[in-house]
DNA sequence: AGATAGCTTTGATGCAAATCAAACAATTGT
DNA sequence: ACAATTGTTTGATTTGCATCAAAGCTATCT
């Protein structure tokens, strides 16, 4: 790799980042680190609006997220465009590519970005040999399962309230879970990125946004959004607990 | 195992399993698949209606359709009920498990069923051993985790005619790989059971049929269904295509 | 600072699917 | 063979969200 050609590219150590409790399974000793180490073969910088990968390239690696956010999505032929995640530091996205050896979604980078680039034969090699790593591959790929039944639910079963209700939920459990706040939040996606993920109409989240403003359950603020009301919000997204 | 106790539960050999194409990987020497035998512990009936696991239950293995039909559904607290899938002869059930070492939804048997269950520890043991076998888990995940994108899809964005068409082409592109009629199948799940998969009701779901009947498009007869136009159904579920 | 483009909010109207309702098969049990 | 239960179809009505429309706000560029 040629770093005069590539400067967004560049080696680093899983060993020695904050986020490795995020990404990396524990348990490991420090010689054991620095062979996994191994599984990253550079780091590379996405500005946003720009593509990490694209539905149709081939596969090659996995990425883990060290700083920044981004949206993937699947589109139709005639140009509907499903979000179908939303990704934060220490979560991994590319593991749709591994059954075809080409991706089928887009990753777009919604604020300027940085990866680690984890070649997908360094994974499996390592996965071998270490069975806690192998372990720890097993569960994203099965979180992820979980959190798309997840979201089966609620555009199968919910209304336009219990959706967002939920997507505010779960945006905030995990910037809460990566030291940031427990009741406000700047989004990092548009009206209408919010809605492509929630199975309804910009115009719909935006008018569900105001209704819960209106009820003093948040306060929102364009992009910022501060939760008033975290039991009004849980009981929204789940009625039976009342 | 007390085969007198649990006369349900029997051994069986993968490598003269005539679904191995389908469950395992390929590429393998005959002491290979000796070995790889290991990966299933028991064989397990399921009687129509039966649960194979539930939510909330301890999860200690996969599970490899030998015969029969399951829906997997997850719920809420509340008591609406997702389904999440529907799945047939050599596919593999129970991943969902392995993030939280316990089920997240349930697998009920739509007609009397038979799996092959593999211990998941034994799948990661003889993943480390056999990199073909550690590839074909991977693929399996990845297949699951590629197939929810496209239900997500499904029911963010499309029409109820769009999504039981897609539902339909589907169904009997996987009966056709099994060997089973391209034109031609029988329904194994409940109007109600396939609206819950496609976020519609079963009224819905029953309207859709009628009007794909007069369309000339099907013959639906109760459970029976005969594709006549394979390409209006085509093009209904892909409007560009035309 | 002003202009442009992109995003958001809010209002008015329309429609696809949900809901409510009832009759009609098909299946299961006695 | 009959009753009871479960599943399916079809019709009438309602409704939640989409669509259409326009104005307001923010950010970016010159």
């Amino acid at each position: 790799m040629n770093l005069a050609i590539h400067p967004e590219t560049f080696k680093v150590a899983c060993s020695s980042c904050n986020l490795r409790e995020l990404c990396m399974p524990i348990g490991f000793n420090l010689d054991d680190m620095k062979r996994l180490d191994e599984v990253v073969a550079t780091r590379r910088r996405i500005k946003q609006g720009d593509l990490l990968f694209t539905s149709g390239e081939p596969f090659t690696s996995l990425y883990a997220i060290r700083t920044g956010f981004f949206k993937t999505s699947v589109s139709t032929d005639d140009g509907r465009e499903q979000v179908t995640g939303f990704q934060m530091a220490g979560e991994v996205i590319g593991l749709d590519g591994i059954v075809s050896d080409s991706h089928s979604c887009n990753a777009v980078a919604l604020e300027d970005s940085d990866v680690c680039v984890m070649p997908f034969a360094n994974v499996e090699e390592l996965s071998r040999e270490f069975p806690v790593l192998q372990r720890h591959v097993h569960k994203i790929m099965s979180r992820e399962i979980v959190r798309e039944n997840s979201v089966m639910m609620l555009l199968g079963n919910m209304r336009a309230e219990e959706r967002l209700a939920a997507f505010l939920l779960n945006l905030v459990q995990r910037l809460h879970a990566r030291g940031f706040s427990q009741s406000e939040l700047v989004l990092r996606m548009t009206r209408e990125e919010i809605g492509s993920y929630l199975g309804m109409k910009l115009e719909t989240v935006s008018r569900t946004f105001s209704k819960f403003s209106e009820d003093g359950i948040i306060d929102v603020k364009q992009r910022y959004v501060r939760i008033v009301q975290p039991d009004a919000l849980k009981q929204i997204f789940n009625p039976e607990t009342c």
